[in-house]
DNA sequence: TCTGCCATGTAAGTTGTTACATGATTAT
DNA sequence: ATAATCATGTAACAACTTACATGGCAGA
């Protein structure tokens, strides 16, 4: 216990929940870390790759390299029971709700020394990009998790954290909404 | 436009966006950070006393040396005109929505690894928090924000950042409810 | 032919965290 | 006495971003 053990390390525990559910290549956790794993975590493959070499010196992780022809080989990780441990007892750990840090928000804050119209334009920009990450996430609800107590307990979990990426992205809808609204009557007034 | 002009620096016009606002120490500064300005960015004081030299080596702020009687000199920092130019123009930029990073949704994603327990504690801790700073948020609503058509124009803008801020937590206990409601179930059922 | 996908990484720089450091004043 | 508040910072490290680098294969 004399070293650094008590770190907090969440993209390394992010990478083991994903290879938990299901071992994997570093490109394919990029992509997965772009898709549903996105959800709660994002991260590059620059930091992916790095991270699964420091997991596997580890020994949390183990790797088994798959010759391809024409290409570089393809290097499967998968979770050893060292790591799912862990795991587990990063779970136990308490830990603290993230801090918000948004520039958009710091936008809005500074909203009277720029030009109405230019947060408008900008506000109308993010309402449609969380729009259409509602509506993702509303696809994959109806097309993966229609019966959701039919579903496995790891896809249970998984469906939760959807339905937080839903909720999350309604929050800024409306919020959106209720802004755009203010600054027009502003205009409206002027 | 040979060197880095363009970058995020998100942290350096949260700051600029502080001070316009009202000019103060770091100190005071960290305090914000803490408070309202943390409705849309978090930051340590380590950091914040390292932003402002840079900040008012590049002239984006600048700097009243207050000397005080027992301690040490109190500096009081404002925005220049640079300044708040360089803001108005990072304002008319346009951004990306901030990837989503929570500890919490890793550990449900995982959830299976650990015993449905140790994801309920932590669960309800994390809703109790977020209903904290609800009740903090709504009440900084009601003293200060009562009627908001008679407020100064900026400090309609920080009203609008606080009920994002309120909108969000909301989302937070709201899910928080969700799962643990899913998770009783489960542990019903054994 | 050119774009995009597959598949991996290195290097340099910025941002953020943790620990350390000082020292007087005020409230319990 | 002890802790909290005022007020500032340095140093080392960890996390993250951006740019660079390689090279074949598949489809438009």
């Amino acid at each position: 216990m004399s070293s650094s053990e008590s770190k907090i390390m969440a993209l390394a525990h992010a990478i083991l929940a994903a290879l938990v559910e299901a071992p994997c290549s570093g490109y394919d956790l990029a992509k997965r870390f772009d898709g549903s794993v996105g959800f709660f975590w994002s991260a590059s493959h620059q930091q992916i790759y790095r991270e699964l070499s420091k997991l596997e010196d580890q020994k949390w992780i183990s790797c088994e390299t798959i010759p391809q022809a024409g290409r570089p080989d393809k290097k499967l990780y998968s979770v050893t029971d060292l790591g799912e441990q862990q795991l587990k007892e990063w779970i136990a750990q308490p830990c603290e709700p993230t801090p918000v840090k948004d520039d958009l928000l710091i936008k809005i804050f500074a909203g009277h020394v720029a030009p109405n119209q230019t947060i408008l334009a900008e506000l109308e920009r993010h309402q449609k990009a969380h729009l259409e990450r509602l509506s993702t996430y509303e696809n994959l609800e109806q097309r993966y998790f229609q019966n959701p107590q039919e579903l496995s307990e790891s896809a249970q979990f998984q469906y939760l954290t959807l339905l937080n990426g839903i909720t999350y992205e309604r929050h800024w809808v409306t919020w959106c909404d209720r802004v755009i609204e203010s600054l027009n009557q502003k205009i409206e007034k002027l």
